[in-house]
DNA sequence: GGGCTATATTGACACCTGTCGATACGATAT
DNA sequence: ATATCGTATCGACAGGTGTCAATATAGCCC
């Protein structure tokens, strides 16, 4: 609209954007994704499990470091879980919980 | 607390995380910057300033392209300013917007 | 089976967030 | 000064989100 003539004052905006810009699909895909990781707690559990020697780190021990309920521990992991940043499998009684670093790499990609 | 022999059944879960985890005000800052990549509208506008051929745009040019009405996108260009990831400069009548790409390569490393 | 433990789900609450219309602010031009 | 245009702020509303206590589910052991 401001890039054609019309009106009096044609004298200066112009900037347009390009068209190399994310879609509207690819954007909502990424901010889902980007969502998962705008919360502290969640930024500490993926980084717990990320940098744990094993690789994975059983549920249990996650709820008393971070100092939150368990049921909003549970509720945080279900979030990574399903924007795909962890997985977790069932081995007995405990819960582990691993990184999906190939995940990660996308959104570091997205930034790229 | 699951860590140590207690009960009958200290069979299993030993899985402990590492001591390299984030600090809670690492997350809290980090939560904070990828809150500001969490909204697509965000995203959109960002990668339209990022990709221009010139580097900066109008923001005149941004409110058609997304959609949205004028206030919203002016709300979305202050969360990305506040979060440093743009800055605004006044010229004339215009507010012209640019990229910080440094403020980008941090939250890209925070993934690596 | 019954009891026990770890995890997940539910329900409820306060708080935050995206959205828009209306309005105020800032700058230019007449 | 006044009109006009671009941008920012305000007020209000709907919907989303983090949190916890209570409860349910799943798996082990006796």
């Amino acid at each position: 609209m401001a890039r054609t003539a019309q009106g009096p004052n044609v004298t200066g905006c112009c900037g347009a954007p390009g068209d190399k810009a994310l879609t509207v699909k690819q954007a909502d895909a990424l901010a889902t994704s980007f969502a998962a990781l705008s919360d502290p707690v969640r930024l500490r559990l993926l980084s717990l499990i990320a940098t744990s020697p094993e690789g994975e780190v059983c549920a249990c021990n996650m709820v008393e470091p971070l100092g939150k309920s368990q049921p909003t521990v549970s509720h945080h992991l279900k979030v990574l879980r399903e924007a795909g940043l962890v997985t977790a499998d069932r081995r007995g009684i405990w819960m582990w919980y691993r990184a999906v670093p190939e995940r990660v790499a996308e959104l570091r990609a997205a930034l790229g």
